[in-house]
RNA sequence: CGGGGUGUAGCUCAGUUUGGUAGAGCGCUUGGUUCGGGAUCAAGAAGUCGUAGGUUCAAAUCCUGCCACCCCGACCA
């Protein structure tokens, strides 16, 4: 992509809205464009930022055996009157009206529809288990929309839903898919923890939530020193006389014993929920008559699962966990572009290089966004930082008359080494080839 | 929903106290000199001052209602 005419609106001066790292950074490098309180559009440098982490997670799910689906974001809203859950979320849901009057809603989740859908289309137990996933835009009308993409009204999640016989099957799926997620997760250069969570709203029996470890995070959990014993906060019993956040630091401490091994405190630390897993159990299947006749002739309920990532919220985690001031660096897999290809000045040499570069580059296969304004050094550094693609090729003057093009890699950008020109594909292609995902720590 | 704050050019803001014909910087357009970390000179375009009503000879400025957005709390991927 050419620079000269994508849609990048990058600034120099921040956004007064913006509060978060990841906010003011996908405001500046020209990410997202706010249209209404927690509603934004993706421009094309976050559009491609989706597309990929997407892609890791179609991955991940269609190896687990899981089937993609897309289901309605239009659903009547008697289906939330069926499954009792109208009361607790009804606030939370889009409501509108069709021509006749018949309310609607636009999909905040999709338990309800998942289990009609299976309910009328599975035929026999043989054909279980059964996992769909969908990747698609939720609407929820959050009571306080904030901090960008991070909380919002309207927000790309992928969300799977399990469908087996008995719990012990349940058990089995919600192993593979939190495996599954940790990988989702580490493929995409995101440092997470898993920790046990409040199963709220959706109901069932166990839950546990995936979190990106940041400053910023909205929600306070809780590790014991001692033994493997990991939490959110809001499933552990605190009297108001316990701290209950962890101020500014990092990391801080909270006096309650360890409900696994009695350690006497345990350490705390911020989250950002980017995952979250649940065992379900039958709440859904019973209140939609969702049962199959077992091998015994028995008509019983189907036990499910279900297991969310906010895909949306994930890019801005990224940018939590690896971004500063002015400047980020995308992981390879996830970049909005592998290589960023700079010219600099206006000599024609270096113009005439410069394209051709990068027109051998596109011809690899090599996703290259190539600033080719006539711009200063200085704001192409600066965008180039702002943007955070991890590789860099850079041609000046002096270079070129070398035949060579400095090459800068990700995210320490003060170094570079010098390449020869007609070297520079191949270098490229082979950085990329022989990236590894970057594996995070899990816990 | 309660508490706090902000709405003036595409962006960041001044001007509001004390009413008197709309300002700056950045960005944008045209031309010149520059060209490896947001350069510079000259000329220019750009605003129903969130919105509706009121007070007044006169309202961005004073009064009232409404709306939007941001921040602090309960909710969630």
């Amino acid at each position: 992509m050419r620079f000269h005419n994508a849609l990048i609106p990058t600034t120099k001066e921040e956004s007064a809205q913006a509060q978060v790292l990841s906010h003011k950074l996908m405001l500046r490098s020209g990410m997202v464009h706010q249209l209404a309180s927690g509603v934004y559009s993706s421009l094309p440098l976050a559009a491609r930022i989706l597309r990929n982490i997407t892609q890791v997670v179609r991955q991940h799910m269609d190896a687990v055996g899981a089937q993609e689906v897309i289901l309605p974001m239009l659903q009547p809203l008697q289906l939330w009157q069926t499954s009792d859950r109208l009361k607790q979320f009804g606030p939370l849901l889009f409501q509108l009206h069709d021509r006749k009057q018949m309310p609607f809603c636009l999909g905040a989740t999709h338990e309800e529809v998942i289990t009609v859908l299976l309910r009328d289309c599975l035929r026999s137990y043989r054909q279980l288990p059964m996992v769909m996933y969908q990747i698609q835009t939720k609407f929820r009308d959050e009571i306080r929309p904030r901090f960008g993409v991070m909380r919002a009204r309207e927000f790309l999640m992928k969300d799977a839903y399990s469908f087996t016989l008995t719990q012990q099957e349940t058990q089995t799926i919600y192993e593979k898919m939190r495996q599954a997620y940790k990988a989702i997760f580490a493929d995409c250069g995101l440092q997470t923890v898993v920790v046990d969570a409040d199963c709220g709203d959706m109901g069932g029996n166990t839950s546990q939530e995936f979190h990106a470890v940041a400053q910023s995070g909205e929600d306070v959990l809780v590790f014991c020193p001692e033994c493997n014993y990991a939490a959110n906060q809001d499933v552990l019993p605190l009297d108001g006389t316990q701290q209950k956040s962890p101020n500014d630091e990092l990391e801080s401490r909270v006096d309650v014993p360890c409900p696994a091994c009695k350690h006497p405190s345990l350490k705390q630390q911020r989250g950002i929920e980017v995952g979250h897993i649940f065992d379900l159990g039958t709440k859904y299947s019973l209140a939609f008559q969702a049962t199959l006749q077992d091998a015994a002739g028995q008509q019983v309920p189907l036990h499910m699962g279900c297991y969310g990532i906010g895909v949306s919220r994930m890019m801005a985690a990224l940018i939590e966990q690896r971004g500063a001031s002015g400047c980020m660096c995308w992981p390879l897999q996830i970049a909005p572009f592998h290589v960023q290809l700079i010219s600099l000045g206006n000599d024609a040499t270096v113009q005439q290089a410069a394209d051709g570069l990068y027109a051998n580059l596109m011809r690899a296969g090599v996703q290259v966004l190539y600033d080719d304004r006539n711009e200063q050094a200085g704001v192409k550094f600066n965008d180039a930082d702002l943007i955070g693609c991890p590789l860099r090729l850079c041609l000046g003057k002096r270079a070129v008359q070398q035949g060579q093009v400095e090459f800068q890699q990700g995210p320490d950008f003060s170094k570079s080494t010098q390449i020869a020109l007609q070297q520079a594909v191949e270098h490229v292609t082979c950085q990329i080839n022989d990236h590894q995902p970057e594996t995070a720590h899990l816990k």
